[in-house]
RNA sequence: GGGCUCGUAGCUCAGUUGGCUAGAGCGCACGCCUGAUAAGCGUGAGGUCGGGUGUUCGAGUCACCCCGGGCCCA
């Protein structure tokens, strides 16, 4: 015990203790933006681009988002996601690059503008409104790209692709061009919210529910071919029978085609005395005694009953109260038939609401409308109800079914009814002239239609990650309807449709309306030089002056016959319709991917589960059918960000998180750590917590690296070990052999978009295999050697080979923290780095150096000495693990190991001063591990070793061998 | 209500075609070091695998039902 005698002295000085610039503390608030800046300064992204000339395409594409509102943290997720895999692949050697891209159209903005404005935009005209609406998707798309940069996320920010753009909004028109020529689209009806008052459609957040007084009415279908009803009914022969239908429109009536049941449930017949007179009714089982009742029915007795799917198989139908078409109309089946009000059996009017509509498809029935755009009954309807508005209607039908006795109640009520936001009356839904791209029709010159075709195409040939998409995609694919492409709004691309002038609208498409795939490709030439304001300020001629209708095969007589364009640009005006914005984003895989970038199709799209239904299946369509080609390859997609508890973010729940504030408080580094530990197959859960805890492991891995850093001050690379076959059984080679595990299950995991691989590999990697057993190990001799001696050289060069590969493995996740590391790692070694960043830089290739195959076995008898060292140091009472050491008794195939390895790493991987392996006695004896006490042996004064051959020397100090001969006392 | 999907230690995640006492990290507890120090190291305690019923020699893994979430529809 000399040293508790005197001062121990200090050879502090003669260590080569660790040194760097690169701080411990990150500071990523302040310093991520300087690196932003950097990056902007240098042109990082273009540099990057140049240097990738000639390497292999890696085709990615950006699903644009809507330019509307601040970033939320679903653009957090997916924004770093997709910088994930741009950066990966341009680090794995492929040339990966990235246009931003932004939604720009749509109902959102015009809704916000036109709020705004107020009372004002009901004078001003579609252009004023539409200059308002671009602004504003500037300002949002400014701020956005702000945003997204400071995600730290690498793009090509200066040149993004806008929808709004008139070069992309001439290659919309282009594919729309090709889907006309190939026979998809067609004019069409569908019921949609109308407003009287300002007669036009109204989109749901144009919508207002206020209280309104009703009529309600339950009717008497009269049955036809009575005998044909399920025998279940036992309808008793030669008495008439009725359905029971209930609406709170009888002004729909004159356009019922048919009654739905809901197939599963159970329907009665009834005999009712009523209002004197006996009848047979047929109502649903459980609603019968209160609908019955409700009507006054003095008696009521059920003589059978059936299930609607029955009624269905039994083809029964009836007899219209009042329209006199002498057709019969049918029962057919709706899922969304409840019996929670009503009678069960649901009058239906495909013309007027959408659920009809959509049984109305189904079961192949007229989308009848009987009622024009001011609200009143055209020359189809019954001539009582002809000119007659639909309020006066309601009134006129219920006494009509009153006298023919076919009315079996009714009352008023009140109820919550969708009313015009601004002209605050009431709106109706009436079924309206519509463009629709036909999902079942024959592709001209093609294999069938785009529903088959992207049903073969999502069969097999595209990648799904993860599968299940695959399946819910080819779902939504098989019961998609026609899609509806047209809008009723101003800030849109124009649907270029024009109609003709001297013809009204009951006349055929073809002689009212001029698109041709032709005429289209005139006009996208002029939307392409003008933009398509050009629509609203410029005349059909000047639009159509590259059209030649004598080289148009498709145009109509009436268009060949007009003569000049000018002459036929004075017979037509321009069509009121925009495109649905979907089909604007979902033609981007040619006016963006392919016409900027140059790619089609796309290696991959990555976007949320919802794009199922949204962008991915709405690219899929108008590619296919434009270009017989799936627009992907693969596509990848995330779920949703839920809060802790797994509920879904919503302001009005309060959970929500806020991008800016989280940058403000963790960093994007941390952030995107946090992204990358992600399982995002699923819901994702998110919390504030969450991000510390990302915070903890990012300065794990932060402080790994600064003691890398650290330990190379003064090596040289140039002088760096050469490792030969016989330092396999170094430390160091050992450390390498993990590196190119680590490295190989890296790639593997980026190449797969494996990233929370990529996050477990590498933590793991800096966490145990470094800091826990390399660095600890290593700490001795790269402190206390002699600053040359080959065993400190050759843990240097591995230090220096790890900081290497580490810095470039950790760059996709953590942009700021790998380019600063790799900043000071190049400055301290005063070379000149192969990149200036590491983000021009790709990932390592192969480490080859030897390591003897002994280690598993070497570590293995490390993890049992270290529980061994536990237990003994609380059994004698040593808390100093470098008072003890370890005495390995072994005997075959282990001794033969042992004897190959150098005990002095076993001691330092244990952290104890020495260790001494022993042939057991005795072939089959067990290994032991004994720990032995060395209280009793003097300890280095500088290297606080008791390594047995400390002794005192020249200079008086206590000292090892080594640590005499490093300061030349020897 | 329908389609797809998820529910494994306090938290984030692993758990191949069903097969050894269900793993890791974080956090936590206890201890060490004070030459990575607003750092670093060691050891340890934590789980009826959402619940139930089946199939099987054997189920976290397969089937069915229920409960609770999410996305998309209605």
């Amino acid at each position: 015990m000399t040293e508790s005698a005197a001062k121990p002295r200090s050879y502090r000085d003669s260590l080569q203790l660790p040194g760097t610039r690169f701080s411990m503390k990150a500071n990523l608030v302040q310093n991520e933006p300087a690196s932003l800046k950097k990056w902007e300064e240098d042109s990082l992204y273009q540099e990057l681009r140049t240097s990738k000339a000639g390497k292999p395409r890696y085709r990615f594409h950006d699903g644009p988002p809507y330019a509307n509102g601040s970033i939320h943290t679903g653009h957090l997720l997916n924004k770093v996601l997709k910088d994930f895999v741009v950066r990966s692949r341009n680090m794995l050697g492929l040339d990966c690059p990235y246009t931003p891209g932004w939604d720009c159209h749509g109902l959102p903005i015009e809704h916000k503008v036109v709020e705004a404005l107020g009372e004002r935009a009901r004078e001003l005209p579609a252009t004023a409104i539409r200059k308002r609406c671009r602004d504003y998707a500037e300002k949002f798309i400014k701020l956005q790209t702000q945003q997204m940069k400071r995600l730290l996320t690498m793009a090509d920010y200066d040149r993004p692709y806008l929808t709004m753009d008139p070069a992309y909004e001439a290659a919309v028109l282009e594919v729309f061009a090709k889907l006309v020529e190939r026979g998809v689209v067609y004019r069409g009806l569908k019921p949609v919210h109308w407003s009287i008052e300002n007669r036009t459609a109204l989109a749901d957040a144009e919508l207002e529910y206020e209280d309104r007084q009703d009529i309600s009415v339950y009717v008497r279908f009269a049955v036809q071919a009575v005998e044909n009803l399920p025998e279940a009914l036992h309808t008793p022969a030669g008495e008439p029978v009725d359905l029971m239908i209930w609406t709170t429109t009888p002004w729909t009536l004159p356009a019922n085609l048919a009654v739905a049941v809901a197939p599963q449930a159970i329907y009665g017949l009834y005999r009712v005395e009523h209002g004197g007179r006996r009848c047979l009714l047929i109502v649903a089982d459980s609603l019968a005694p209160s609908v019955l009742k409700r009507g006054g029915a003095e008696t009521f007795e059920k003589l059978g009953e059936c299930t609607g799917h029955e009624l269905v198989e039994a083809g029964v139908r009836y007899t219209h109260p009042f329209v006199e078409d002498g057709k019969a109309r049918p029962v057919v089946n709706a899922d969304y038939v409840t019996l929670e009000d009503g009678t069960g059996m649901v009058h239906i009017a495909p013309g007027h609401g959408v659920e009809d509509y959509l049984v109305g498809l189904r079961a192949k029935l007229e989308i009848y409308c009987p009622v024009r755009e001011d609200g009143t009954f055209d020359h189809s309807a019954p001539d009582w109800l002809r000119g007659l508005s639909v309020w006066e209607a309601n009134g006129k039908v219920v006494e009509r079914l009153e006298a023919d006795g076919r009315l079996y109640e009714q009352h008023r009520f009140t109820h919550s009814y969708p009313h015009d936001w601004r002209g605050k009356t009431p709106v109706i839904f009436r079924a309206t002239e519509q463009w629709f791209i036909g999902v079942d029709r024959p592709l001209a010159g093609g294999k069938g239609s785009l529903r088959k075709l992207a049903m073969d195409a999502t069969a097999e040939r595209i990648r799904f990650v993860p599968e299940w998409g695959r399946n819910r995609m080819r779902g939504m694919l098989e019961s998609r309807p026609d899609w509806c492409i047209s809008r009723q709004r101003a800030w849109g691309l124009p649907i270029p449709a024009f109609q003709r002038k001297d013809v009204d609208e009951s006349a055929p498409i073809q002689d009212r309306v001029l698109m041709t795939a032709a005429s289209i490709r005139a006009v996208a030439e002029a939307i392409g030089r003008l933009g398509s304001d050009a629509w609203f300020t410029e005349s059909p001629a000047a639009l159509l002056a590259g059209y030649k209708p004598a080289d148009d095969p498709d145009a109509p007589k009436w268009v060949k016959d007009a003569g000049t364009i000018e002459s036929l640009g004075g017979m037509l005006t321009c069509g009121p319709d925009i495109f649905d914005v979907w089909f604007e984003s979902g033609s981007s895989w040619s006016a963006a991917l392919e016409r900027m970038q140059g790619d089609f199709p796309a290696d991959l799209y990555l976007e949320g589960s919802d794009q199922h239904r949204g962008w991915f299946q709405l690219s899929l369509l108008p590619a296919l059918g434009a270009r017989d080609q799936s627009p992907f390859d693969a596509v990848l997609t995330h779920g949703f960000i839920v809060d802790k508890d797994g509920r879904k973010m919503s302001k009005s729940l309060g959970n929500t998180l806020d991008v800016e504030e989280l940058l403000k408080e963790f960093g994007a580094d941390v952030c995107r750590w946090w992204v990358c530990s992600l399982n995002t197959d699923n819901d994702i859960k998110m919390d504030i917590e969450f991000f510390r805890v990302a915070g903890e492991e990012y300065r794990k891995i932060r402080n790994t690296i600064r003691f890398l850093l650290s330990n190379l001050k003064g090596f040289d690379p140039s002088d760096a070990y050469r490792f030969t076959e016989e330092d396999g059984l170094s430390l160091d080679a050992w450390a390498m052999k993990e590196l190119a595990d680590c490295i190989a299950t890296v790639r593997k995991a980026y190449e797969n978009f494996s990233f929370r691989t990529v996050r477990l590999t590498l933590f793991d990697f800096c966490n145990d295999t470094l800091s826990a057993v390399y660095a600890n190990a290593l700490k001795d001799r790269l402190y206390c050697d002699a600053a040359d001696s080959p065993r400190r050289r050759r843990a240097q060069t591995a230090l220096y080979l790890i900081s290497d590969a580490l810095i470039r493995m950790l760059a996709p996740i953590l942009p700021h923290t790998a380019d600063e590391a790799w900043r000071f790692f190049h400055e301290e070694l005063g070379l000149t780095p192969e990149q200036p960043s590491v983000h021009m830089a790709e990932f390592s290739g192969r480490i080859a150096v030897h390591c003897d195959e002994g280690w598993e076995a070497f570590m293995q008898l490390r993890d049992q000495a270290m529980k061994r060292i536990e237990t003994t140091k609380v059994k004698i009472g040593v808390d100093n693990p470098l008072d003890l050491g370890l005495r390995v008794v072994a005997s075959g195939e282990l001794m033969t190991t042992l004897e190959k390895f150098d005990p002095v790493d076993f001691a330092d991987l244990c952290g104890v001063s020495r260790a001494w392996f022993e042939q057991a006695q005795g072939k089959d004896a067990s290994t032991e591990i004994e720990v032995v006490d060395l209280r009793h042996e003097d300890r280095c004064e500088r290297s606080r070793k008791r390594d047995g051959t400390v002794k005192q020397r020249r200079d008086g100090g206590l000292l090892s061998d080594r640590d005499a001969l490093v300061l030349g006392l020897a």
